[in-house]
RNA sequence: CGGGGUAUAGCGCAGCCUGGUAGCGCAACUGCUUUGGGAGCAGUGGGUCGGGAGUUCGAAUCUCUCUACCCCGACCA
């Protein structure tokens, strides 16, 4: 490709609603531009880049076994009705009429779909296991869409969704597309990390996700330092700081603590440890209000708190008036003794003694609370956020943070949609049986701005070789005026493209520097600069996106080098 | 959906307070010079000042209203 064939539209200054760096740097590139919230356009150059990112995953599905189709992006309403998501994915869901009236949903995800699909042409257990794939155009109205295509309300997914007789084969192809993604995200250079994870409204039994490692990633994940575990820290899982319960040794007193309403004010005032105290949260419970209760220093997790069958769903603390009715005081004091409500207390809570806590009245906390002595619980459970320091739940090492980008999330869903929706194969006995199903994303796009968000410098996107729009970008220096580099320059595009290297020729009559920093925001890995300067004395200049520095290269030989760098 | 903000040329912004011929930088286009690190000079084109209504002799500017977009929060594969 030649640049005054192409469209290359640069622009030097970083735009002014573009928060994070891969959003800045594909504006400034040129690849996508924005049509609305959370709506872009890609253009030719970033269309290149979302195309490799495609083909990597389509040929490490194909590898895997699984099937590429293609399923409408418009969804009858009827068929979200069948299996009771509307609820779940609620304001999400991009809803439509056409002229008859008729409603439906632009696609977020095709559960629903495939098995739609696979129900009419999926009889026997004979043609079991299988898994389907598409790589399509989803919509899901984001309340918040942002960072450019990282979270853009329409997007482009890889959604693949398999089928089996039995909870073994589903964990085997699972396992099977654990694999694969490794694979994927490996080839195309990137760092990340597999994750335990929450399945959140896709549903099932369990679920990894896979992250791209990056500052600048909006999920927080949980690892040992010394062993295999991982887990989003929604998932991940808190263990009791506290082996055995200690015996009471203070008296129960009530202390007044006027003004002080937070942990870290009482704590400082009363002059303890934060770990000594008790936070106590009431949220609105299926029947009633419930209080959940962390230590001070602790964080409620409140995707855990949400999954708890006591409390409702979406989680939803109290109002101030609401507590003030419950027990009589402000959300500064409340406390676990004669609190009138289910009480259910994290684990490291429940091996507590000696503990601080609201008196349930205006300015006033407990000291010496003991359980069994002062006040009793309802049950147990893991209901805090794990942090950096704790134990591994596997028992190896203690745990670390780091921030990620999710790329991808793996499910293993059992019969929750085959249920629903009567999704059946007749079994070797010839009894109908509800297929097991799994079902594996990935986004396509959102791997482009994580790519770049893990690679780039002050100057610019740094491409993984894989993912590069282009692989060689020839960059003469006066290739209007000069024969001698019109020559040499003509002659290496010819040779490279004859033998299939991605190669980009900038023929723009632009000043070197324009080039050479238009060249290292665009990223293209491998770069020769042409010139009279260097041509006078038989060679070519050779730089990698990545090291920068210029290496002289034999005009000759500069062919074969290139083919050696581009197999490395 | 709650809170805060913005809207003027392709991009970044000034002008608004105090109403009176719509400007600057970058980008684009033409010409000349320059050609190994985002060039210089000269010139050109491009705007119903987000939409609507009102006040006024006169509105980018004042008032009302609608819309879009951005940020924070809750939500989220």
């Amino acid at each position: 490709m030649r640049t005054s064939q192409f469209h290359l539209v640069t622009r030097k200054e970083t735009p002014q609603d573009a928060e994070i760096i891969s959003h800045q740097l594909m504006i400034r590139a040129g690849m996508i531009r924005k049509l609305g919230a959370g709506l872009y356009t890609w253009s030719p150059l970033g269309y290149r880049v979302l195309r490799k990112v495609e083909q990597i995953i389509r040929e490490e599905m194909n590898a895997s076994g699984a099937l590429e189709m293609l399923m409408p992006a418009v969804q009858p309403k009827e068929l979200w009705q069948e299996t009771g998501r509307i609820e779940d994915f609620g304001g999400q869901l991009l809803a439509m009429t056409d002229r008859a009236e008729r409603e439906y949903f632009f696609g977020p995800t095709h559960e629903e779909v495939i098995t739609e699909f696979v129900r009419d042409e999926v009889t026997s257990y004979k043609q079991l296991p299988i898994n389907f794939y598409q790589i399509q155009t989803k919509f899901r109205d984001e309340i918040r869409p942002r960072f450019g295509v990282m979270r853009s309300r329409e997007f482009i997914m890889k959604d693949a969704y398999s089928f089996h007789l039995s909870a073994e084969s589903l964990e085997e192809t699972y396992r099977l597309m654990e694999t694969t993604y490794t694979t994927i995200l490996a080839r195309m250079g990137l760092h990340f990390r597999c994750v335990l994870a929450d399945s959140g409204a896709i549903g099932g039994s369990g679920s990894q996700e896979f992250h791209v490692l990056a500052d600048s990633g909006e999920d927080a994940i949980m690892y040992s330092d010394s062993g295999e575990y991982a887990a989003n820290i929604e998932k991940c899982e808190a263990v009791s700081l506290i082996a055995d319960r200690a015996v009471p040794t203070a008296e129960l007193s009530e202390v007044a603590t006027p003004g002080k309403k937070t942990i870290e004010d009482v704590a400082e005032f009363l002059k303890i440890d934060q770990k000594q105290m008790v936070k106590t949260l009431l949220v609105a419970g299926i029947d009633g209000p419930v209080a959940l209760v962390v230590r001070g220093d602790h964080h409620l997790s409140e995707v855990k708190a949400a999954h708890l069958p006591e409390v409702a769903t979406p989680l939803c603390f109290l109002e101030e008036q609401e507590v003030r009715k419950l027990v009589g005081c402000d959300v500064g004091s409340i406390g676990v003794k004669d609190l009138n409500c289910p009480i259910i207390v994290d684990l490291t809570v429940a091996n507590m003694s000696d503990f601080v806590c609201g008196a349930n009245k205006e300015g006033h906390h407990l000291t010496g609370v003991n359980w069994q002595r002062d006040a009793e619980f309802t049950q147990q459970v893991d209901i805090r956020e794990a942090q950096e320091g704790d134990p591994s739940p596997d028992g190896k090492g203690t745990l670390k943070q780091a921030r990620g980008i999710e790329v991808g999330h793996i499910f293993q869903l059992g019969d929750k949609y085959s249920k629903a929706m009567n999704a059946v194969v007749l079994n070797d006995k010839g009894q109908a049986q509800a297929l097991q199903m799994g079902c594996y994303g990935m986004g396509v796009s959102r791997l482009v701005a994580a790519a770049i968000e893990q690679n780039h410098d002050d100057n610019g996107i740094i491409w993984p070789a894989a993912l590069a729009p282009f692989q060689v970008a020839l960059l003469p220096m006066n290739y209007q005026k000069s024969v001698q580099v019109k020559k040499t320059t003509d002659e290496l595009y010819q040779k490279l493209t004859d033998i299939g290297v991605d190669v980009i020729l900038d023929d723009r009559k632009v000043r070197p520097g324009f080039m050479l920093s238009d060249f290292e925001l665009l990223g293209i890995p491998h770069q020769v600069i042409i010139g009279d300067r260097s041509l006078d004395e038989g060679h070519v200049e050779y730089r990698h996106r990545k090291k920068m520095d210029k290496q002289k290269i034999e005009h000759a030989k500069i062919a074969d080098f290139l083919q050696q760098q581009l197999s490395l």
